[in-house]
DNA sequence: GTTCTCGGCCG
DNA sequence: CGGCCGAGAAC
């Protein structure tokens, strides 16, 4: 006889997503049972952490009970903000994908113009200019974005961007990656002219002569060939996208008639 | 190799 | 005590 093992839907996680309790039998925690989730894909999830790096922003688990798979407003208590003490020392190898949040810590980086498909190919870019006036910020606060990566659906950590040797960095935290966070947020984060730090004395005393709203990096020049082969780049991009929607398109319209056709 | 299961650590 | 995850067992 097969123990009755059922996925039942999970209302309180977006459709699809299925939650399943496995009792244990044997053994000394014989009668304790474990909770597991499985995507809409049928992969599967077997603790709350686990889940939350996979959904990411796109719902909040702060109340979600992951034994009930119920939203406990009680759940409310204390935000856990740590990542600090995890995420610096402790990173010689690789990042240990299971302890370090793949989730971006810049808060108002969605805020920021993003491109607005409207149908190709005159894209414009929205331009928010009523930005709230900028905050101020902990020098070398960039730090903290150490370890931080882009990866897709399954974990795979995705391949990150190389910097032009026009770039270098200012201050104690010298890696090319804390260059590249400090300057990806830079541009995220504000929406004046990124110029590096132009004060000479920054680089001889970052500590004093640091300018908090430009990344730790020295100034740098951009030339018109850089500005020509970006555009190259985003052109090829906008392409590719292009491409990927069209045959998504062709492909859910096959499928629709084939289902009608049933 | 993958999946299932229980032990056991740690908060 | 229970969540979480390692690792051996099972397949």
């Amino acid at each position: 006889m097969i123990m009755e093992r059922k996925r039942m839907d999970c209302p309180a996680l977006p459709p699809g997503w299925k939650k399943e309790e496995v009792i244990r039998k044997s053994g000394l925690s014989a009668g304790k049972s474990d909770v597991y989730y499985y995507s809409p894909t049928g992969k599967k999830f077997r603790s709350k952490p686990q889940l939350s790096r996979y959904l990411g922003n796109t719902v909040d688990l702060g109340c979600f009970d992951f034994r009930t798979g119920k939203m406990m407003p009680s759940k409310l208590q204390k935000n856990k903000q740590r990542l600090r003490n995890e995420n610096f020392s402790l990173f010689k190898g690789k990042p240990d994908l299971n302890t370090s949040l793949p989730i971006r810590q810049t808060a108002s980086i969605f805020k920021q113009p993003v491109t607005k498909v409207v149908n190709h190919p005159s894209n414009k870019v929205k331009s928010d200019l009523q930005r709230s006036s900028e905050q101020p910020r902990q020098l070398f606060w960039e730090k903290r974005l150490k370890g931080l990566r882009s990866s897709d659906v399954t974990e795979e950590v995705l391949r990150s961007m190389e910097l032009p040797k026009g770039l270098q960095s200012v201050g104690p935290a010298t890696t090319d990656e804390t260059l590249l966070s400090a300057i990806a947020s830079a541009l995220h984060m504000s929406s004046n002219p990124i110029t590096g730090q132009t004060s000479a004395a920054a680089e001889k005393n970052p500590a004093v002569w640091l300018n908090t709203s430009q990344p730790l990096c020295k100034a740098f020049v951009v030339t018109d060939e850089d500005i020509r082969e970006q555009e190259l780049k985003v052109h090829q991009a906008r392409k590719s996208l292009e491409e990927a929607l069209m045959a998504d398109g062709l492909a859910r319209a096959a499928e629709s008639t084939r289902d009608t056709d049933i």
